[in-house]
DNA sequence: CTGTTAGCGCGTTCAC
DNA sequence: GTGAACGCGCTAACAG
């Protein structure tokens, strides 16, 4: 039976003694054969073991539903757990599921679209950090409407909403500003915010994390820069630890990782000598007892499924909030 | 010029006062073009915004190369390492890299199977434990040869080789061994491996992982079950605490971290109290410096791009290597 | 109920 | 160098 297959229609059909259309249709199921007929004709399709062609199908006008989502880095835990939500809100709507990364780099960016172009994706659903400027905004409007022109749709999500774009985000300023609030009538007075670009602008991640976190102090207050990366958090809080801060907010949690691990190696312990928070609320926020922000990744994947395959154009916001642990001491 | 897309080749024939199949050269570039044509052509895709349509193409006969790969959740790190490289390799091919996921549900595998089918995907590379029975053999072959006699190709990633499906493996059993024999000759005697079904059959994964244990030990050795995850690895090992052991070796780095958890609730303290090791070197391995076995995830995901697109029909076997941290005492 | 046929958009012989 | 025409596999009218 393994026998040699690209086995198409026509072939079905002679064997099963009919036409294509009544093959087509039995596939299809969406209109009346003979019982008699439909058996026949399901027996030669096991018996060759035929399999459609989508491609041709997708030119007769039967394309089936494709979302892409595009992302930097798919070991990114954050990411890992948005693609889960994509993936599984795809599978609800009988859409495939594909899953692009660009490594940041711009150049492999637009390729990725211009293949997803070719592809006639139903949808693309973008994620990642971005610097918020206004070649941002004109490169997402032109993304976006050479999508639309396309009969395809473009979802920004975690990512500053464009005009025009539809897009879905999280409560990041909010979090932000939560979670300092907890540090502050917890009784911590100097707190440290451990993120930001160590060179050139920032992203907004972590620029409207630093708002929430000024918001809630009514100051500037004290930053360090960091990238958010483990290493970085490690080396970022080291160059400032001789002063004396209560607590630290890391801009994510791989970042207080980092920053763990370098209250430790200067004997600083956590929560007793200094508490720290960060934002995310990945798995090691659990080992570590990190008190975090928790940000819906999952259903920020799957809601921006649901909004690209729809018609609407909204901005809808999910919600954040503080999971307290054992990384905050209380005054 | 964001003007209705859609675009045909005909039409750019016809905004370039030529014929498709000119349009049709200049886009392959395979071709002689007076130079004065193909500019006024080039010129009118651009006007135009064309993007050429991959299933009339394919239809045509020029296929884009396209790997899935398969694996039953993207949030676990080892796969979203494994899924990293097979982009990259897949990138490097020009190929475009389908994700899917299954969630271990048999039917879904099965959904999925025939999506890729029908996609006419160049390979599809699965990953994931399996329980290696005959009916496991079985359900690859036949898997195989469907995708084979469509001119693709499976492979088998990190899963119990089966006879004609080209596969890439890692030295599973050997990195147990290693490890066991590094806690051994640190002195300890008594190392209760955690993991195994806690109901039903094995899969290989740790079957094999289990093997190197007990071969390094030279006989049955102590094993407590314990699913792949951190809860069920807290769980388990409490439930065996009062016993005296020096050592614990977690079936994977996830269930390693739920033992911690474990041997800290009861006071006991890594390594001081009992040694701990772990299995797969993700980043929390790191957190907690734990000494466990390297895998090479990525690698392994890249290494069965290759294999799928060439013609070959091997079975490499990557080296695990033992990465010593601080959670092994020395006696 | 079932068969015939005209495209879907593109690559590719063939002639010119 | 360039154009006209056929076919890839399938769906969707349109006839019977």
């Amino acid at each position: 039976m393994p026998g040699r297959n690209r086995v198409t229609l026509r072939e079905v059909a002679e064997h099963a003694q009919v036409s294509v259309a009544t093959v087509s249709r039995v596939l299809a199921g969406n209109y009346p054969v003979a019982t008699e007929t439909r058996r026949r004709v399901e027996q030669s399709i096991q018996a060759l073991d035929y399999v459609a062609n989508v491609h041709a199908r997708a030119l007769a006008g039967v394309a089936p539903r494709t979302v892409a989502f595009v992302l930097p880095d798919i070991r990114a835990q954050a990411f890992a757990h948005a693609a889960q939500g994509v993936e599984e809100a795809s599978a609800e709507h009988g859409a495939l599921c594909l899953i692009c990364t660009t490594q940041g780099d711009p150049e492999r960016e637009r390729a990725v679209f211009h293949l997803l172009r070719e592809q006639r994706a139903s949808a693309v659903i973008l994620i990642g950090g971005v610097i918020d400027d206004e070649e941002y905004c004109k490169r997402i409007t032109d993304l976006s409407n050479g999508l639309t022109a396309a009969d395809s749709r473009l979802v920004l999500c975690g990512r500053p909403p464009v005009d025009g774009v539809p897009s879905i985000e999280y409560a990041n300023e909010a979090g932000a500003y939560a979670v300092t609030q907890h540090l502050l009538s917890s009784g911590h007075q100097r707190i440290l915010f451990l993120g930001g670009p160590t060179s050139g602008p920032a992203t907004t991640t972590v620029t409207d994390r630093l708002a929430g976190y000024r918001r809630a102090l009514g100051h500037p207050g004290w930053v360090q820069p960091s990238d958010f990366t483990r290493e970085s958090g490690y080396q970022q809080l080291c160059a400032r630890l001789p002063e004396d801060f209560t607590a630290v907010f890391a801009a994510t949690d791989l970042v207080a990782a980092g920053a763990r691990t370098a209250l430790r190696s200067h004997g600083l312990r956590v929560p007793e000598d200094v508490s720290l928070v960060g934002y995310d609320d990945l798995d090691l926020a659990e080992d570590l007892g990190l008190t975090t922000v928790r940000v819906p990744y999952e259903d920020l994947g799957r809601a921006a499924v649901h909004l690209a395959l729809s018609s609407r154009t909204e901005h809808p916001v999910l919600e954040t909030s503080v999971v307290v642990r054992t990384s905050v001491a209380h005054f």
